[in-house]
DNA sequence: TCGGAACCACGAAGACCTTCGTATAGTCGG
DNA sequence: CCGACTATACGAAGGTCTTCGTGGTTCCGA
């Protein structure tokens, strides 16, 4: 088995609304795109996923309901591996504070981050 | 001028080399990458880098010298912007705590990261 | 039953990416 | 001056990605 190749940006479009509305038939997928890429367009990228593992293909009915073979979090960790290697040095922190500066997050967001580092901490206090 | 597409994987790994070692020949580029490629393919990604504008040469020597155009901060930057519109929904935090989740920090580097929010968190009491 | 609508499979075109061989020319020691 | 070494430029091959047209089938309403 080839080295598993990440997701291409067509393919993310598509598992993006795959992960969003669950389960879905070409055109309902199409359909969710937009008139962007035609149905054929669609259509053939999810055969090719299929072929790559990254969709499962129920055939059972005429028409076929394709759903996403990893989670949107798995799928998310990968990329955000492969990004922290290819630009990062590999350091994770890194990049998330990169992440930070770059955009601005939400008072929200910045206080459940907070949270998740304390949560850590807590944790490395109990290990003593 | 159309819309800056991001550095390819073999175009950000010579970008690695020139923001590590500064600006250098291609011989230095392609030394630094070891045997993994020839020499003259090094030299013809580095002819299209500078088209596409990602590195800049000086010509007033025989032997061109390299330069990487923008920051690695910036390009970073950039990286993680089309991460976070691509896979999470432009959230850049959603992405921070992903990464941090995907890899262990170290501590040094989640003490750093701490440092980092609280300081974000003084500023936004100073703003009131 | 018949014609249109919807479906899937397939092929091919065109754009990029990556690789490297070959051609050509400047440089330098002997 | 000449051969060896270095440099750049260029072209082409082979791969992937993305797009969409065409062809053949099945389904369904009139």
């Amino acid at each position: 088995m080839p080295a598993p190749r990440r997701p291409t940006d067509a393919e993310l479009a598509i598992l993006r609304v795959l992960w969003a509305q669950g389960p879905g038939t070409v055109r309902e997928v199409a359909v969710e795109l937009g008139r962007e890429s035609a149905y054929t367009t669609v259509l053939k990228l999810l055969q090719i996923m299929t072929d790559k593992g990254l969709v499962r293909r129920d055939e059972s009915a005429r028409t076929h309901v394709y759903r996403a073979a990893r989670s949107e979090r798995a799928t998310q960790r990968q990329l955000v591996r492969d990004l922290a290697d290819r630009a990062f040095g590999g350091s994770a922190a890194r990049l998330a504070m990169q992440a930070l500066a770059a955009r601005k997050a939400s008072p929200a967001e910045l206080a459940e981050l907070r949270g998740w580092l304390a949560e850590r901490e807590g944790k490395r206090e109990e290990a003593r």
